[in-house]
DNA sequence: CGTTTCCTTGAGTCGTCTCAAAGGCTGTGG
DNA sequence: CCACAGCCTTTGAGACGACTCAAGGAAACG
């Protein structure tokens, strides 16, 4: 299985070798020989900030990997409502495979790069391999999974747990850990306020005072409106409810 | 593919033939002779209201078909807030085939019958049949599609606004409807007030308000706390909100 | 028939939204 | 390099919606 095969069979691109998505995307699923007939067809972009990459109700005709950046999915309701049901980062799989029966909106939340295949391409790989229709369950499980932890927080928390859930979640996504046990994080914040507000179904009023409490705090720190240092993660875990407070563990009782 | 095999791959159960999961269901991508091998391990219950199926980070040692009821999927926090995060209905199937990284709860919202199978005898099968894993893809993103539905209900909508879309919801996935082009509808509701607050993200009293408003103001009628009738289904979806007044129908603007 | 659970209704509080204005970046053109 | 415009963000004051707490009523259960 994992015999090398990266002398003779050349035909796979170099940049595929130290890919994202050849690792731990969606290509992890393919054989040496699958890989270099789809690479064939595949071409990278990078997109600016507020691009639309799956337009409401718009035909796709092209299946991405996320490389680099966020992507932000949303939904809105035709009075102008928006809620944002979900961000992709690298090297997360973009695209509806089967089209859904409601319609979502992808746009680029930051400078994102990308690297894409025509519709029929990965369809047909598909129908040869089941191993990348398992892949994408698999993926399809996880986006469900965070949905629904993300409809706990929407339900279940007041604003000053949400903005510090929302920090969280980003934190451990695209933060770049410093000390040991990641105990502090910095990153930039990939979304506006307006934004997050989105995410979270709150006002960006009140995602602004919540953050500039956690600064006040000195939870957090933020330095021109962009970039964020957490000092203390488990102090924002205290932060995101659902804990007993003075208690740093999940407690199962029945 | 639709040549009669009733009579000679007699291996298949008599309530199978006439089983909505073999109609509309995971067992619809189960060829004749597949389908009569895992019939043969599978065990048809009836469990009451309250009962868990899925315990919150327990091992599942079986996955099942909802024959009838519905069950309602619930996540929560270690201080007791809790959030619907899916409900189940006939013919959906019940289980996580690779465990999530969070865990979920399931329990029977109200009587529901079960068709189910040892989790070795549907994992094996998955491996053999490429068909199997695909619906059960199929069914994930329609499960996705409708939690990143419910998001925008969770986020965007108010109480009253949340109240109606959930109403519509039950009615257009139990209700038996009346009149022609389904003008008018009537169900037994699945839920306790207690549990349509969970599902809404609000408190069980606001849920009791809203339901009263929409007696008095004749959208709906209830009778015995549990049956609902819903006499003009258009004046309900206009409560659901998104729509501008007025309207009756989404405008696509740019 | 009492007990329990669920549901309804009311009154007061609190959190979040709304509206408004000022402050801080960023980029452009003089 | 500075002035300006435009957008995003912060902060404040007041209004409103949903929550909390509390009590009473209606089904369901043994």
């Amino acid at each position: 299985m994992t015999v090398r095969h990266d002398v003779h069979s050349s035909g796979i691109p170099a940049y595929c070798l130290s890919c994202q998505a050849r690792r731990r995307g969606l290509c992890s699923a393919l054989d040496p020989d699958r890989l270099a007939k789809l690479a064939k067809t595949s071409s990278r972009h990078s997109v600016e900030p507020g691009v639309e990459l799956i337009g409401d109700a718009e035909a796709l005709n092209s299946y991405s990997n996320v490389l680099s950046g966020v992507v932000k999915l949303t939904k809105s309701l035709s009075d102008g409502r928006q809620q944002i049901v979900g961000l992709q980062f690298a090297p997360d799989f973009l695209g509806q495979p089967f089209k859904a029966k409601s319609a979502i909106h992808a746009e680029a939340a930051t400078t994102v790069s990308l690297c894409s295949f025509p519709k029929a391409a990965i369809e047909q790989m598909m129908k040869q391999s089941p191993e990348l229709e398992h892949r994408l369950l698999r993926q399809t499980l996880n986006e469900l999974d965070e949905a629904r932890e993300w409809m706990v927080t929407l339900g279940c928390k007041t604003a000053p747990e949400k903005v510090a859930s929302f920090l969280l979640m980003i934190a451990r996504n695209i933060g770049s850990s410093v000390g040991p046990a990641a105990r502090s994080a910095c990153f930039d914040l990939p979304l506006t306020r307006a934004d997050i507000s989105d995410f979270l179904g709150i006002t960006n009023e009140t995602v602004s005072r919540q953050l500039t409490r956690l600064r006040m705090d000195g939870v957090i720190r933020i330095e021109n409106n962009r970039r964020v240092t957490v000092d203390s993660m488990s102090r924002l875990e205290q932060r995101c409810g659902g804990r007993r407070p003075g208690r740093n563990r999940p407690i199962y009782e029945t």
